[in-house]
DNA sequence: TCCGTTTTGACCAAATCTGACCTTTGTCTG
DNA sequence: CAGACAAAGGTCAGATTTGGTCAAAACGGA
């Protein structure tokens, strides 16, 4: 049985849908309004179902005019190699990142310079702050991994 | 929906934009008038949205013929935002992290999406990892700028 | 019945906007 | 020249408008 949450969920879904660029602005009060429900409501449906786990990013703003914007990120391609970015986990050991490096540039995902770079820049912060080397690691790795993914979307897209 | 103080923030920007100098003087009188507002609305956007720290300066003098001078501070493209790498240092907290996007987006340096992008990422790792938050934070930052810096700068070779 | 998910409501935090009152600077007048 | 007056802009506290958090109650399926 379709709950409440549901009906919220798919019909943020449906608002996103409709926008080229992916995008949606929700009033709060409003939507809750809309459907009958308690404001905290709509926070609890994009707490749940807009995670950035699922290719969302929610930003949000108080006071008057405030809003809170849901944006569909990692549509195509990248929500697939995301799979990948998976397997890094909390932490993870240089071989193994190097290793995860070369299969990304098999699969066409990065061009050996840019693996270069990430690499680089891995070992400059690891030099700075040596604690927790695999755990920073890993954090680096994902972070720069989904920027620079979502850098060829964009491109794909022109 | 937008605020009044968006609105107003935009215009300003708009006039700094018109000029080559990157300067407008402002009648604050008048412009709370064009506004329909109170006159003291216009401190609350400029102490609010054109900061030092976003890159802006103001200048301003009581009295008969009294004025009030905004001015950007010039980009330098690379080797300033060389600077503003520096700046992230070997912590940084929230606050800092969300000037220094605004401000590296004031300077054309990233979309907004991108620095949303970059925000989200941050917020899910430090999720993850809790400790130090304003250590990781700041190598997540450094290392995701690197990477977003890089790809500008192939961008503009092409 | 038990357990995870939903739903609600009370309380909180942040951003915006206004208005009353203050300070600084320039000008006019006796 | 002193003092009054006018013409800017500045400050700050409080009301208003949003959205956020969290824990407890309600619900629903195994």
């Amino acid at each position: 049985m379709a709950s409440l949450a549901d009906h919220i969920e798919s019909y943020i879904k449906q608002q996103i849908q409709r926008t080229p660029s992916q995008v949606v602005v929700l009033n709060r009060a409003q939507l809750a309004e809309a459907f009958s429900c308690v404001p905290s409501q709509i926070n609890y449906v994009l707490a749940t179902r807009f995670t950035r786990e699922r290719g969302y990013v929610i930003e949000s703003r108080r006071g008057g005019g405030g809003y809170i914007r849901v944006v569909k990120t990692l549509p195509g391609r990248s929500q697939e190699v995301a799979g990948f970015l998976k397997r890094i986990g909390s932490a993870i050991d240089e071989q193994q990142a190097d290793h995860l490096l070369v299969t990304l540039i098999d699969h066409g995902v990065l061009q050996r310079r840019q693996a270069q770079l990430i690499k680089g820049i891995i070992q400059q912060e690891l030099n700075d702050f040596p604690q927790a080397a695999d755990r920073l690691r890993a954090s680096l790795l994902r972070a720069m991994l989904l920027v620079q993914l979502h850098e060829v979307e964009a491109k794909e897209r022109r």
